[in-house]
RNA sequence: GCCGGAGUGGCGGAACUGGUAGACGCGCCGGACUCAAAAUCCGGUUCUGGCGACAGAGUGUGGGUUCGAGUCCCACCUCCGGCACCA
């Protein structure tokens, strides 16, 4: 039986059957047993698992798998962000229904991540573009509409003039129509909004109570929010001679630096502000509409590429601010690195503080005034760090934090200003003017406006069987769908046809997961599961999604559908699979990308590499470098063809065993092949120590050095895994000590029964210390060993301390701080027993003879120094 | 420009709390088995000198703290990622 040789094919088919009729992996909420909610970001069913998906899975598997070996309630589920244009495009190519060919992914998906053999319990399985998922997240948005927290306005789209369609931004290609090749215009239409903006100091505080985030994550959702405190406050329009404007209009600047505000030597508005229509003079009408329109039909990118020291763009309006800090008119421009989306859209503009103002300032002719005396010798230009006021007045002399405080509180006691916080977070806009996604459920009326859809007329159900060009929604080009009443007024209205940003249904299914079959968007059962305990995914979600969900989170908190605060308390985010590239330039000058798998490397006597050659031709290749996984580069590598090949095991343990999870993988054919091999050897291991027949107990006591070494072995590498997979999240480093330990079986003589039982205890600790990394192979040896039920819910290891005491400890003996010896003592030797043995080693002695001893350093069990002169 | 992360053998990576640098895997070299090859098994593998015992050097660069630094501090270089006219 030995001899039986590992069959992954066989053994997986075995143990998936074996968990599907025990529905080994069903969660049921029981209240008292602690949870533990292990979730990785749902896949969008583009077709085919990729090796990102099969590595994000296997890490969230590992965990939920310990943690249900450990004794917790675990729930794992798995769902499909089915909703996208992905699906618009495959329906053009493939000439079928987005949902047609939605569904047919996820039915062949579904197969791929069970053959993996991913511990999920599939009866909470949710599908974002069932109705019977949607409608809730209608409800709610029509709730967040009669509260307030969804509102209307108009916002720019892409706008393909041919195809008279909106476009994704990723539809764009250098600035045209990926279908007609027309240029894209810029066009406002009006688009839902929802206020995130309310919640943007909750999400920024919420941060510092996340401990189990990624720092990156949480610096990159900061820097996102982007708070900066200041002030605001308001200048009145005059003219050059400081008379005031007959209107009396004003405008209201905000600022992060009101201490500078004597320093104030222009001011600017953005080309698209109200007021400067109004506030133009004659004569400077003509140029100024001039640079308006040219703001307006400039792209975004064609503003930020004058960026970087280059002259800034402007023009003067005519007007003038009166400064209420030096009592003098200051000119008023307009200048497009003035945003109207951030603060008031109109600045104060201190040259002498602000590298911008002195660029803008310097090319218009105007004066810079320092109001923050720079460092003795600075030859720099604007100064932006700390100092004393200077020309400020009453300002004069003080540092900038209580200059900008005394400003401040002027501001105020003058009724001028106030303090203001500002956000750089925008308003989520969620409309898409896409077919593929969830309908808005709103009604338009010509007398009553825009109304939510009653509640008991939800879900407006997106219409699936529908022929799709692409050209236009099918929604969009269906009058009938559209038509409906008002109710209000029951008059003829229409329906809205945009649909929801899929970061909408992304932002919910993990609490819909904790009640999938609840008759409202949520039950009580989503606080026995929430928060996440470990959530798992991308870091390229570092800032849409996961501020989505938190945000998300925080409505439904708001709404009473959970209590707690936040979504997830820790958050793992792996790092990308990546893999050699490899290159050869065409007649006509393009590259031409070859797989990895068709091409052979070849290596010096080092190992070096020196060449790469195609298998197919026999001809070199250039190496193009290490890149992510991708079509382009055609380094991808299909996760099915190595399930068939080497089974699912060995393609999960490859996916965590060469690098930590939060660290790129680099993709090797050799190393799948390793891991393959330490399968096999572990499989015949342990089949010839079952052959060997049944074995006696354990005797701790009666074991001989040897056997003590072993087992202690043994105990230090469960006290080790157990400690990588719960704490650390090092995976890599767990397998190598599991593979350690296998090393030392191999050679350890088990021809004694003690022996026998010794190695018999060790079988069954590897077996379960990788189960959750390699659940198949596992499931099937810790049967043939004997072990106590199911692997899946067998318990995991506890290292015996009593086991883990040495006899005997290594003693690193340095002089001067240099490695010169090693010496075997007892545990917990004192430093004189230890200096007496050191000394008598003759390379010591070597070292010590001749010389004064000046210190000695003893680290007890580690290390002895002596310190001569 | 600002913010984050990382630089260690031929390669992926270990070294968690300042205490044996290079675990584990790959590759390579040698051996066993074989008519042979593959597979498998055993041994070796940072560099330099030496038959060896050993000795010297070594974690991106240059300084520093310390009995002792891959780890801490200062300055710099390179790479990766995010944000980028946010007043």
């Amino acid at each position: 039986m030995a001899n039986q040789p590992y069959n992954p094919a066989e053994v997986e088919a075995r143990a998936i059957d074996k968990w599907e009729r025990q529905e080994a992996f069903r969660a049921v909420e029981q209240p008292g047993v602690e949870k533990f909610y292990c979730l990785c970001m749902l896949p969008y069913p583009s077709g085919a698992l990729h090796m990102g998906h099969v590595r994000n899975y296997t890490i969230g598997d590992v965990i939920s798998r310990y943690h249900r070996m450990c004794g917790r309630n675990v729930l794992q589920p798995m769902g499909w962000d089915a909703f996208g244009l992905p699906a618009e495009n495959a329906a053009i190519k493939h000439d079928t229904a987005p949902a047609r060919w939605t569904y047919q992914n996820i039915e062949h998906m579904r197969g791929q991540l069970k053959r993996l053999g991913f511990a999920y319990d599939w009866s909470r399985e949710v599908t974002t573009c069932r109705p019977e998922y949607y409608r809730w997240e209608q409800l709610m948005f029509t709730r967040l509409m009669r509260n307030g927290k969804a509102y209307r306005k108009d916002a720019e789209v892409n706008w393909d003039p041919v195809d008279q369609t909106v476009l994704a931004n990723e539809q764009v290609v250098d600035g045209r129509g990926w279908r007609s090749g027309a240029v894209v215009e810029r066009k406002s239409i009006p688009q839902w909004f929802l206020k995130i903006t309310d919640y943007a100091e909750e999400l920024l505080q919420g941060l510092d109570e996340l401990a189990g985030w990624p720092e990156a994550v949480k610096t990159m959702q900061r820097n996102w929010i982007g708070r900066s405190e200041g002030a605001e406050f308001e200048m009145q329009v005059c003219d050059a001679a400081g008379a005031p404007d007959p209107g009396g209009r004003a405008v209201r600047v905000f600022t992060t630096r009101p201490d500078t505000s004597f320093g104030m030597t222009y001011a600017v508005l953005a080309p698209e502000h109200p007021l400067v229509e109004e506030i133009t003079t004659a004569e400077r009408r003509a140029e100024v509409e001039r640079f308006v329109a040219q703001a307006r039909e400039a792209t975004e990118e064609d503003r930020l590429a004058v960026e970087g020291g280059l002259e800034k763009r402007g023009v003067s309006t005519g007007a003038y601010l009166f400064n209420p800090f030096t009592r003098k008119p200051v000119p008023l421009y307009l200048a497009d690195y003035v945003l109207m989306g951030y603060g008031t859209g109109a600045i104060m503009a201190v040259p002498g503080q602000d590298q911008r103002d002195w660029d803008f300032a310097n090319s218009h002719g105007l004066p810079i005034i320092r109001t923050v005396a720079p460092p003795d010798g600075w030859e720099g230009e604007a100064w932006v760090e700390d100092g004393p006021a200077i020309n400020s007045e009453w300002l004069n002399g003080l540092e900038v934090a209580v200059a900008k405080e005394k400003a401040t509180q002027w501001l105020v006691e003058q009724r001028i200003g106030e303090r203001k916080v500002n956000y750089r977070l925008r308003d989520w806009g969620v409309s898409r003017q896409r077919y593929w996604g969830c309908p808005i459920p709103v009604i338009y009326c010509a007398a009553c406006g825009a109304l939510p859809v009653p509640e008991d007329e939800l879900p407006v159900v997106l219409p699936e069987d529908v022929t799709f060009m692409g050209v236009r929604s099918p929604i969009k080009a269906d009058p009938e769908w559209r038509k409906t009443t008002c109710p209000e007024c029951g008059g003829p209205a229409e329906r809205e046809t945009d649909t929801f940003d899929t970061f909408m249904e992304s932002s919910w299914y993990y609490a819909r997961y904790c009640c999938p079959d609840a008759d409202s968007q949520l039950d009580e059962r989503a606080d026995y599961w929430l928060p996440i305990d470990q959530y798992i995914g991308g870091i390229e979600h570092a800032i849409l999604h996961l501020m989505y969900f938190r945000f998300y989170h925080k409505l439904m908190r708001d709404a009473g559908m959970v209590a707690s605060d936040e979504p997830a308390t820790r958050l793992l985010c792996q790092g990308m699979v990546v893999a050699d590239t490899f290159c050869r330039e065409e007649d006509d000058g393009k590259l031409h990308w070859f797989n990895p798998a068709d091409v052979e490397v070849e290596r010096d006597a080092k190992g070096g590499p020196v060449a790469a050659i195609l298998r197919e031709d026999g001809e070199p290749v250039s190496f193009g470098g290490v890149e992510k996984m991708s079509k382009s580069k055609n380094n991808g590598i299909d996760p099915r063809v190595l399930v068939e090949r080497y089974g699912a095991d060995t393609v999960r343990l490859f996916s965590v065993s060469d690098s930590p999870p939060h660290q790129s993988l680099e993709w090797s054919e050799s190393g799948v092949e390793g891991a393959s091999r330490f399968l096999r050897r572990v499989w015949s291991q342990v089949l010839a120590h079952v052959d060997g027949g049944p074995c006696e107990a354990l005797d701790a006591g009666a074991l001989d050095a040897g056997q003590r070494e072993m087992r202690r072995l043994v105990h230090d590498a469960i006290a080790k895994v157990s400690d990588d997979i719960s704490r650390r999240y090092t995976f890599n480093t767990a397998i190598a000590a599991i593979m350690e330990l296998t090393n030392h079986l191999a050679r350890f003589d088990d021809s004694h029964p003690q022996s026998r039982a010794v190695v018999r205890e060790a079988w069954l600790a590897v077996v379960r210390l990788i189960a959750p990394i390699t659940p198949h192979i596992c499931e099937e040896l810790w049967s043939r060993l004997g072990g106590a039920g199911p692997a899946y819910c067998a318990d995991w290891p506890v290292a015996d301390e009593a086991a883990r005491e040495r006899q005997q400890v290594t003693l690193v003996v340095q002089v001067n701080g240099k490695l010169r010896a090693r010496i075997e003592l007892e545990p917990g030797a004192g430093q004189e027993q230890a200096l007496e043995q050191a000394l008598a080693v003759e390379n010591i002695k070597r070292h010590v003879d001749g010389k004064t001893i000046r210190k000695v350093i003893h680290v007890p069990d580690r290390l002895l120094n002596i310190v001569v002169a």
